[in-house]
DNA sequence: TTGTACGCGTTATCAT
DNA sequence: ATGATAACGCGTACAA
């Protein structure tokens, strides 16, 4: 298997194994109706020359080169970065390959993102995390758009639409158990962090918003409070509650939208000498790796970020192999109970 | 700007505008020898019948796709999550697109993605990460052979080979100055915790040898811990933690060679009722996010890694302009003070 | 079982 | 300034 750095093509293998690049073209792909001495002859002519055959050139008759476009608003968020991990695993084990972007948090950028995945043909775009879709039905259009040409997975949101797959665990809920769950644990109140106002973001809150609501509060100015930033940010979310603090706001626990938003109160507990959770108690959102790095470990709400990542995998194997596919796909979360509660 | 789902060739453009492919081809590319009334007419005409230029065609006449391939262990690993991020914002603002593969850390595994990387026909290669250069010289020829073909661009890690450009900080010292450093502070038994025996995991346990056999230290049996897994096994580490201590031994600092290393050093330290840093002093390595997530916040050496991944790119663009890159591109660390020290 | 010839949609090289 | 036409390297009807 020498490897000489001239351009190889199916020519020069159709020549010197004294076959036609038919024949070639089928001993490549692993059809059936090849003569046994003539297929060993080829491939042996194949390896010592180290043939390849060119991707673009394939791609192009074939019209795919079995890519899949992910988009994802910051691989470093590290609950994305874990299913940017899960679902490129399980696609390259379907022979497909990940093209990634990473778009950041604003719309035009999400949107220029995903036109850049159809210009570039991919074969579908998984779009990773609730931020893609918003509340606004006008910020939606580009998925529509795109799905006009190819199927579109979304990891943990939710939009009906043709072509458009959806995946994700029931944020609503999951809040509005945690909460409940902080009630029967005798807190009085109960302070809600989040930090995204997305279409799985308005569930959450609504799921929080509820809880309240039946155990006689309708009014959720003083139980909510929304914070710019994101994982990097948690000194500026520390500022805020202590700011918020000498204003005169108090509570007995904290439900958070995010893993980090949860530690933030964590650590402005820390600071204050709060015990926990006698003093405090802390659910997050997501089960990250913060949760059990962070001292004490961190009770968070499992939103099965892994079955999600590899059913959304296979979904989109289905659709592109032609099978019909449901377009729904909803998980339930699981209070994972560790030292904050 | 109406957009039918029939596909637009250069043909159709040419057609309805009522002039050459030649000279659509020549509008799309912006060449300047055309008639100014010609390219209006025919950018009208693409705009009208939303025509786009078929990356497949294009990528086989130019032979590239302008696509990079990134290589890297584990993407939800926080600091090559980091690196990821840096590089593909980088390069997409080059206009070349990021195919992502997440490797492990098994040779055999490593080997195979990059020569995935190879059929695909990527411009170039980036690994991502020290674990990709090993101190076996068998393990690195894969870096070699792919390097026949394309650059190779090494994050955090060295290989010196025509065609391989490797971008690192300078970890030999950068560990022996944070040792030294804890020495100042008074520490007399510095544990060095580690998990990789890469080229860079080399460097650095003899840095930390080194600050040691000038304290007249010349025997590390006792001073060195190395440890079997990744981010997400701090449990394990702190019992192994654990282990050595019942077994009796005993320090009053840790160097460690990641931040979560650190992290665990610190839970092991928090649990015991230890104080830090009168009982315990540690350092990280990295400045990932989990320094400054953790409470009390870890001091952390920083090595650079958004200079380190924004240069990579910029000689990577160098080389493929076909100018004169250096092969090796060193920065210095640089010690991040906190609260454990 | 094997070979011929064409199509895929561009870019590039010639002419004109 | 523009047009005709040949690559680019592969897959695949269709023919043999």
């Amino acid at each position: 298997m020498s490897d000489r750095k001239e351009k190889l093509t199916i020519y020069d293998i159709s020549e010197k194994s004294g076959v036609s690049i038919a024949t070639v073209s089928r001993v490549l792909n692993g059809y059936q109706n090849v003569n046994e001495k003539t297929r060993d002859k080829v491939l042996s002519v194949m390896n010592e020359m180290g043939y390849k055959p060119n991707a673009f050139a394939r791609g192009l008759g074939l019209d795919t080169m079995k890519t899949i476009g992910i988009l994802c608003a910051d691989s470093s968020d590290a609950y994305l970065a874990k299913a940017v991990y899960y679902i490129e695993e399980a696609l390259r084990a379907a022979q497909y390959n990940a093209l990634l972007i990473c778009t950041g948090y604003s719309f035009e950028d999400k949107k220029n993102a995903l036109e850049l995945l159809l210009e570039r043909k991919v074969d579908a775009a998984i779009l990773v995390g609730s931020n893609f879709v918003s509340s606004k039905a006008s910020e939606n259009a580009y998925i529509k758009d795109a799905a006009a040409s190819i199927p579109v997975m979304l990891l943990n949101a939710c939009f009906e639409c043709d072509n458009v797959y959806s995946l994700y665990c029931n944020d609503y809920a999951a809040v509005k158990s945690a909460v409940e769950f902080l009630y029967t644990k005798g807190r009085k109140k109960i302070l809600y962090m989040y930090n995204s106002k997305s279409y799985s973001g308005m569930k959450k809150l609504t799921g929080f918003k509820d809880a309240l609501s039946e155990h006689g509060i309708d009014s959720f100015a003083d139980y909510t409070v929304f914070l710019q930033g994101g994982p990097d940010d948690t000194d500026s979310f520390v500022n805020t509650l202590n700011n918020l603090c000498e204003n005169g706001l108090s509570f007995d626990a904290v439900m958070a939208s995010e893993d980090y938003l949860a530690i933030a109160a964590l650590k402005y507990a820390i600071k204050k000498g709060m015990r926990i959770p006698e003093d405090l108690a802390v659910i997050g959102y997501n089960n990250s790796s913060l949760a059990t790095i962070f001292e004490p470990e961190l009770t968070s709400v499992d939103n099965k970020l892994k079955p999600l990542s590899e059913q959304l995998v296979n979904t989109l194997l289905g659709v592109l192999k032609g099978s019909e596919m449901p377009g729904k796909t909803e998980y339930s979360a699981e209070l994972i109970e560790r030292r904050t509660t």
